[in-house]
DNA sequence: TTATAATATTGCAATATTACGATTAATAGA
DNA sequence: TCTATTAATCGTAATATTGCAATATTATAA
């Protein structure tokens, strides 16, 4: 098949899980870690740095942007991106929850 | 191609991104919470839970398994899975560490 | 207006993922 | 041993993802 059963989970499992997902290349990670250096950055300046093509990081850069983790401005010829900072907060918050949910209700009684 | 360079970043990119993708699904976000609610389970009670098909929870729970989130073992016929405590913690500090680092270098100054 | 520069989009090939029926393997109990 | 139970694996169909060349779009500058 390849096409997900998303009406079988909640919202929220299905809210993780998109995010998760569109974090879940390391060109998107390296996009990120480099906005979060950088500040801001534009298509090309990614091209030199992780040594993709033009067109597949501007495809990375549109899954980032339609999630809503990043936001791009137009200056001039090209698009200053940068972090969205309303997203990474809500990011970093939903998958904090999601971790410490383990730790608040048990420590070890595994199998 | 459909094919990930991964040849391209560093080990701690990708590393974060295979561990976000094996969380980029909601079945598998589903597992974990219903791991984190109720201690430990078995391959039957998913099939009830979730409501897909025996083979594709089985497929699930390797993915989970192999990455090292979940952890089984055999109990007679059935084999008891529950939560890996070591890598949930890793889990958690790597995507904190990530979230974080936005967090303390800059606050906004957005494009 | 024409040329240039930076990105986005389109189309496609290769590969990966999701899902499940059918089968297999392994254990417990009669 | 035979049978029922449970889960893993195999095989396969449908769909999704990744990556890039080629092309289109948009804005600046001459």
């Amino acid at each position: 098949m390849g096409i997900t059963k998303t009406d079988l989970f909640s919202m929220e499992q299905n809210a993780i899980a998109h995010m998760a997902k569109v974090l879940g290349h390391p060109a998107r990670i390296a996009i990120l870690q480099y906005l979060v250096r950088s500040t801001t950055c534009i298509n090309g300046d990614l091209v030199q740095e992780l040594g993709l093509a033009q067109a597949t990081i501007s495809q990375h850069l549109r899954e980032l942007k339609e999630i809503g983790f990043i936001q791009g401005t137009i200056e001039g010829v090209s698009v200053c991106y940068c972090i969205n900072p309303e997203k990474w907060a809500e990011l970093s918050h939903l998958f904090g929850a999601f971790f410490d949910d383990y730790n608040k209700i048990q420590k070890s009684n595994c199998c």
